[in-house]
DNA sequence: TTATAATTTATTATATTATAATTTTTTTAT
DNA sequence: ATAAAAAAATTATAATATAATAAATTATAA
């Protein structure tokens, strides 16, 4: 059975005990309910229609919140914001970006590859994070 | 023989008929002679100190420039700026950003992974460009 | 259950990053 | 020298994000 990213999310916070507040929930429900990842100022707009005038940071709260617990993930080269597709947290992420639809698709690895970590090793660098962001044409509008 | 940015620049831009102007030439040398990346109020701070009262435009111009011409990368999570390290043009960049000192290394690979590769393939996207910018902690400051 | 502490939100203002539109200047090619 | 093309300057403003503080809400525990 597929839970609702409501149901998610209420789990998740009673289990984390933290609160699912009102302007959490919605930040999280219109992320979620896009296809394609939404900047903040599009977040906020959509919350005008549910919330009497957000100013920025309520938006961007509730986008913090979230992006720290992995319920989504910021694409940097697009300043905008995604609903996370894997079900679980990782540490890495990986977008494929399509220049012509803008569409979005997340793929993700666990690990990074191999020649990755070695080239990491060299440099004696300790990853805790990353993000892959490929950009290029998605297969519906080749 | 190591050459300078200015000769690497001038011979560049002589062999593809491309102009060297004042401000690119200076916001070049900017971003060259700092160690980390640079964001662009930065760059257009040192501009300052040899062109009279630049505005952003002028800054944002050439950086777009030489971003084109594969002199320099932005490092999307800083939205910041960076010389390129690697001599040759390459669709692909690789960052280790350090969160305690913000030192940048780039470390390139010519191409993905083959595991990345198959798992676009997967996806039937055809990719152009990637940067893969990964957070952690530097030798340095282990 | 009420007082207190802790957390979250609202409010206001402003900082930071980036671009649009138009005019002027400079360079190139004829 | 002049027309065309490219780049830069100028002016204004758009887009993205955060600081600071007051107010409201929720959790805890006396």
């Amino acid at each position: 059975m597929v839970q609702s990213i409501e149901t998610k999310a209420l789990k998740f916070c009673t289990e984390k005990k933290l609160r699912l507040t009102i302007p959490r929930l919605h930040v999280l429900k219109i992320i979620c309910s896009n296809k394609k990842p939404l900047k903040a100022y599009q977040v906020l707009k959509q919350l005008g229609k549910v919330i009497k005038n957000p100013k920025p940071p309520t938006a961007y709260r509730a986008i913090e919140f979230w992006k720290k617990n992995n319920f989504i993930h910021r694409i940097e080269s697009l300043n905008a914001y995604t609903s996370c597709k894997e079900g679980h947290l990782h540490k890495g992420s990986q977008f494929m970006i399509c220049n012509d639809c803008g569409i979005v698709i997340e793929s993700h690895l666990c690990e990074l590859p191999e020649i990755l970590k070695k080239n990491i090793k060299k440099n004696t660098f300790r990853p805790s994070s990353w993000s892959l962001e490929i950009i290029g044409v998605c297969s519906e509008c080749v």
